[in-house]
RNA sequence: GCCCCCAUCGUCUAGUGGCCUAGGACGCCGCCCUUUCAAGGCGGUAACGCCGGUUCGAAUCCGGUUGGGGGUACCA
């Protein structure tokens, strides 16, 4: 699963990348054990990034990495951090600390800090931070952002069975691959001082950093997993397209600046630039997408359209017998569906009625076209009308009838047509009515009309059962 | 608790001292168009959190305050 936050952090960096022909995009999987464990989770990165147009083709994209890749030369680091003095090895457990310092929130004391304490079990190896004056970490997005070193712990680099720990193998790997820009998430800015730290430690001059505002939630919180709807497989799913969720998250903390928000990617792409993005967090409007999906779809040509609504339409995933779909009629319908529809998926409540052997009754829908009364005499007198050998099967002709039928019973064709319309698609909201009549054909229309007509008798021959008898 | 960040319409933003009686987009609300629903057209609603400074002049600079958020692991 990939997660909206990581596919804005993701299209800024390949904004970037792009805007320079050396420019690289970097791709790490900074989750070890998931990575190393879960390969499919991984796929599904890479996967959802080649949705958004970020393909590892691309000369500009590189990766996946895995923390793993350079696991030797973490161990290397620690240990020559620990011989020169910048590091130093810890016994003290979790509670030994609590217990000092009274409170099990503030954090370690430094008490192995001048022990001069050899390798051995139970002994995590602490970064020494220097004593007195602050790290300065220079954010492209805030600016300077200072940090007091008496408020940086002693930091663990290494576990008591060697094994590095996060810091110390993201600052390793940048190093490791000339990583000179770090686009991520504002969570991780109280962890770039100790980054920091270790890249000065090495030796190296540490990179630009950007922390992005996080992505938050109608509550203002920080987009879980486990709260909220993130995953970008499941927008694709629906039917988002990604040229629509490009633009969206692009400006989701930056604008470039015109009057324009819809904008293709290639005219956004030379305009952005990291700097300018805000420093604020930006709640994820799904609404918003919505209406640029919405935009986005509408744009398409038709041949592309229907392309696109392909998925939905095959026989796995359309609630209709496979061998019911009609390519023609389909393809006659679905530049009516095109301005109807915000998200792919919705295409098929558009068109099922034309596919399924009976359209399936929307109760609400049922209930408010088939009023006593107006229902049964609609229902009726069209079916006789459309019966009529006469009658020309086509839009404009069938709509001159429905009109002379409704006026009969005194009625406009507003009106007029619901209960048509309802017992043909089974609800009262869909396409153009006589276009749908068209190309369904005279047999099924009539045929529809007719099990419509029997059904609405049978319910008022049961509603007049259950009342009480006078 | 401690550290750090943030603060313009409901939302995303424009705005870097006068062009701001604050602009755009999404949403919302009207009206028009109309066979339903959309789409489209037109119009409307709505914001500089608060208090002090600095200045001839502040949404813009400074201080404070309040409110949000993130971090604070031998997690990543």
């Amino acid at each position: 699963m990939f997660h909206v936050g990581g596919a804005r952090s993701a299209l800024f960096n390949w904004a970037l990348a792009q805007q320079q022909p050396e420019g690289r995009f970097v791709l790490r999987i900074e989750d070890t054990d998931a990575a190393r464990n879960k390969p499919e989770w991984t796929e599904g990165i890479i996967s959802a990034l080649a949705w958004l147009g970020i393909s590892e083709a691309d000369p500009h994209f590189e990766g996946p990495y895995f923390q793993s890749a350079y696991a030797d030369e973490h161990i290397r680091t620690a240990e020559r951090l620990y011989s020169g003095g910048q590091a130093y090895y810890c016994a003290c457990t979790r509670d030994q600390v609590a217990e000092r310092r009274g409170n099990p929130h503030l954090g370690y004391d430094g008490f192995c800090r001048d022990r001069g304490l050899e390798p051995g079990p139970g002994r995590a190896l602490r970064f020494r931070v220097p004593d007195g004056g602050p790290t300065v970490v220079e954010d492209r997005i805030r600016g300077r952002v200072e940090f007091e070193h008496d408020n940086i712990e002693d930091f663990v680099i290494a576990r008591a069975d060697g094994s590095p720990l996060f810091v110390l193998a993201n600052v390793v790997d940048d190093v490791e691959m000339g990583v000179n820009e770090v686009i991520r998430g504002e969570e991780h800015l109280s962890n770039t001082p100790k980054q920091q730290l270790l890249w000065e430690a090495l030796g190296q001059t540490p990179p630009v950093w950007a922390p992005l505002p996080v992505i938050v939630n109608e509550k203002r919180q920080k987009l879980s997993k486990r709260r909220d709807k993130v995953a970008l497989e499941s927008y694709q799913d629906e039917g988002y397209l990604p040229e629509a969720m490009v633009n969206y998250l692009m400006l989701l903390g930056w604008s470039p600046g015109e009057d324009r928000e819809i904008m293709p990617w290639e005219q956004m792409q030379p305009l952005f630039d990291i700097s300018d993005v805000n420093s604020s967090s930006a709640f994820f409007d799904e609404k918003k997408l919505r209406a640029f999906n919405g935009e986005y779809i509408r744009a398409l040509d038709a041949d592309d359209f229907v392309e696109r609504c392909r998925p939905y339409l095959a026989p796995d995933r359309a609630p209709w017998p496979a061998s019911n779909f009609d390519e023609k009629a389909f393809r006659a319908v679905a530049p009516l569906a095109q301005s109807r529809i915000a998200v792919l998926g919705e295409i098929v409540p558009n068109v099922d009625f034309l596919f399924l052997d009976e359209p399936v009754f929307d109760e609400k829908s049922w209930n408010k076209a088939m009023k006593p009364g107006v229902g049964e005499e609609m229902l009726s007198a069209s079916l006789e009308r459309f019966g009529d050998p006469g009658q020309v099967w086509e839009a404009e002709a069938l709509k001159t009838a429905l009109e002379e039928v409704g006026q009969a019973q005194g009625l406009k064709l507003g009106k007029a047509q619901a209960p048509v319309r309802v017992a043909v698609t089974g609800r009262t909201v869909g396409l153009p009515l006589f276009e749908s009549l068209e190309l369904l054909g005279r047999d099924r229309v009539r045929a529809r009309l007719e099990a419509a007509l029997e059904r609405l008798r049978a319910d008022q021959a049961r509603e007049q059962a259950d009342a009480p008898a006078e």
